[in-house]
This record gives structure tokens, sequence and C-alpha cells, in this order.
DNA sequence: ATTACAATGTTTACACTGTCAACTTCATGA
DNA sequence: TCATGAAGTTGACAGTGTAAACATTGTAAT
């Protein structure tokens, strides 16, 4: 990728979302005029690929979402006939995204948009995602092994178990030391909570 | 309280806390200046008594957390013998205060300030709050009604999930119908939770 | 090849924001 | 009574989001 020093940039949507998330990692506040800047642009050029200073960070959240479907969807790879084993590994992966992609993970779950009802795309992603665990619960009931009842809400008390332990963590609410301890620690609590899901 | 006419306003500080939850309740991004209009003052009075404006909304989170922590303590007044009855009614009482207190909610755990290194008082009031659930979980111990283990750690998978779930309604992402809809979804989640926390 | 057009980027402008410095008003205790 | 400090005001400055008018360029039809 050459650096072009045209008039019009090649691909500059590509380097906006890729300078918002570097401007989200160094402070917390963004600003639309120092993105540009980032991208070596002018500071209205960004309203070119984004109508709003929202609708950039929407996309930014979006991407996130789609690598994390992903990262999750290899996590329970090859765990497809062992519906425990893949809600741990599933669980485990989800607080290890969170703390490796913070920034992303902070754009996804933030308050900064979430009149998500805006941004179809980013509502889609979002969905998409909580519907990789709904399967997962629902593979363990149909094998017996998960307690019967609605899958969408057994899913909804996991998810927010990790979701919640994941902004704690980010939030530097608890100690977020060693890596390990963290992973141990999610295995226990995610433990506890499948022990509550079991059907015998 | 009469409204003083007068060049020094009464209790400016308790109306600025007040005009900010205002503010932040129609808005999702407050303006120090909009809040002092609304509480009728010039656009640099609220620097007497708050050094930032990330220090009012830090004042706001505390204030949030007291009230917080006397709702939590009060839900499971008279239940101190129970500890499973207690963590319950606590779980759904701390929905039905992100439910019923969205705006003080989410100042408090938004990711607004949250550099609570800076705002020990901030600091103090969240982690008393967090004490409660703690001291739940060792009497439950002590009564042999919750398996051993780090209570610190369990208190935290439980405070994970219903603070994952507040976040989840409060965001939206979760149909917010009635409210005893949510109660019965809160208590299936607790109870599944509390199934995993059994001595048993 | 020319040329019109749409896409992309720039300049300028405006209202608004957080915060600092200098000023004014007022309540209080010596 | 009057000096002093606390509480509130005025004015200023740099930085922000965004709209409008303008400039440049790739592209597709002629």
């Amino acid at each position: 990728m050459i650096k072009k020093a045209t008039y019009h940039h090649s691909d500059l949507r590509r380097a906006l979302l890729d300078a918002a998330l570097q401007a989200l990692a160094d402070r917390k506040d963004i600003s639309l005029r120092d993105v540009a800047r980032r991208a070596g642009v002018s500071h209205t050029a960004p309203y070119r690929h984004f109508s709003d200073k929202e609708a950039l960070l929407a996309a930014v959240a979006e991407e996130g979402f789609v690598a994390f479907g992903e990262y999750l969807r290899k996590a329970k790879e090859s765990l497809e006939e062992k519906p425990l084993q893949a809600l741990e590994a599933t669980g485990v992966a989800y607080i290890r995204y969170a703390i490796e992609h913070p920034t992303h993970y902070r754009v996804m779950f933030g308050q900064n948009l979430h009149n998500c009802a805006d941004y179809p795309a980013l509502l889609d992603a979002s969905t998409a995602t909580f519907e990789i665990l709904v399967d997962i619960i629902q593979a363990g009931q149909t094998k017996g092994a998960i307690a019967s009842g609605n899958a969408r809400q057994l899913a909804l008390g996991a998810w927010a178990q990790v979701h919640g332990l994941a902004m704690l963590l980010l939030d530097g609410q608890l100690p977020i030391g060693e890596i390990e301890a963290i992973e141990t620690l999610t295995k226990q609590m995610i433990q506890s909570s499948i022990k509550g899901l079991l059907s015998s």
C-alpha cells in the first residue's frame, strides 16, 4: 500500500476507520477533526464517507462485531458435539476478545450510540453474534445436556454474565492481572453458570 | 425552599446536581453550559463547586451509588437468615433500580469517567455497594447453603450477571417490555445462577 | 479524444463547547 | 465598619461538529 500523494485518497473510508480506532485507543473522547488529521485529510473529508460522527463510530462498532463473531465461531469449532464444552470455550473466547480488543469492545457496547435502531447493519451484526450463543444452548437442549426452557432467555443469562465480567474488567473495577488468572476466573464463573443450566 | 433572587444562590451545588441529572435524562451528551443554564446561572458558575465537567459527573454517580446501596440493603432487610432468598431479592432490586433510575445507572456504570481513581469518594461508594453482595454470599456459605470458595469471586459472578442484564436492558438490546416480564426473567436468571452456587 | 457528470476532497463559516483570567457582589467575623 | 474570601459574572480563547460553496478528479457517453 503506497501512499499516494494525489488529491483523491485511495481508500479514505478504510483509513478513517483505522484512524478512528487508533484515536479511540489513545483518548477516551474522540474528535472527528482529529481522526481526519490522523488520516492526513481535511477536517470535513469524513463527511463524504460518513454522515455523522456517530455513523463513523457505528461503522467501527460494526466491524468489531463481525470480527467478534468470527472469533467466537472459531472458538466453538470442532466442539459442535459437545455443547457444554462449546459453551465454556465460547465464554472464555468472549472475555479474551474483550481484553485483546478493548477499544473495539468498548465502542461495540459503550453507550456512545446504541440508538442503534439508526444503524441496521450494526444491529444485524450484533444480533448475529448473539445467535451463536443461542445455537449452542439449543444444541445442548437437543442433546439433553441443558435444561429445557426458552433457549433465547437462557442464552441471555449467559451473555449477561460474560458481558458483565468483560465490562468490569475493562473498566478496571477488577484487578486485570495476568491473563491466566482472568481465564481461570472466567472458567470458574462459567462452570458455575453451566451448573445452573444443567438438565439433571 | 424559596427561590432567592439574590446574587448568591442558596445551594447551587445541589441545583447543579439536579440539573445535570435532568440534562442527562434528556440528551445523552451533556453540556456544562446547559447545566448552568438550567440552574439559571452563568456558564462558569459550576466551577466554584466542581473542578471539572467530569467532577460534576462523578458527583452525580456518587449520589447514585449511595441511593443504590440503600435500595439494595432495603431489599434484603429481614432476609438475613435466608441467604438464598436475600440473594434473589437483591438481584431483583438491582434490576429494578436500574430500570427506575436509568440515567443514574448509566452515569454510575457508563464509561464517561471510570478513571475513578481520581474520585475516591466515588470509588468508596461503589465498592461499598459491592460489599453488600459479598456479605450475602458469605452468610450463605456460613449457613452451608452456598458452596465454599472465594466469596468475592462468587459475588463477582452474580454481580456480573445482573449488571450485564441491566446494561442490555437499558441499551434497549432487549425488549424492555412490561416490568413484570422483566422481573420474572430476572428471577429465572437468578434462580439458575443460584443453582450454580448451591453447595449440594 | 472530449466533455459532462458524479464522486471525492477543501475552504470558509457559524454556533457551541470546556476552561482560564479578571472582575463584581456579598456575607461574615475581627 | 470594613477587609477578606467565597460565590457568581463577563469576556476571551482554542477546539469541536457540521453545513455551504468551491475545487479537483476519475469515468462513461459521445
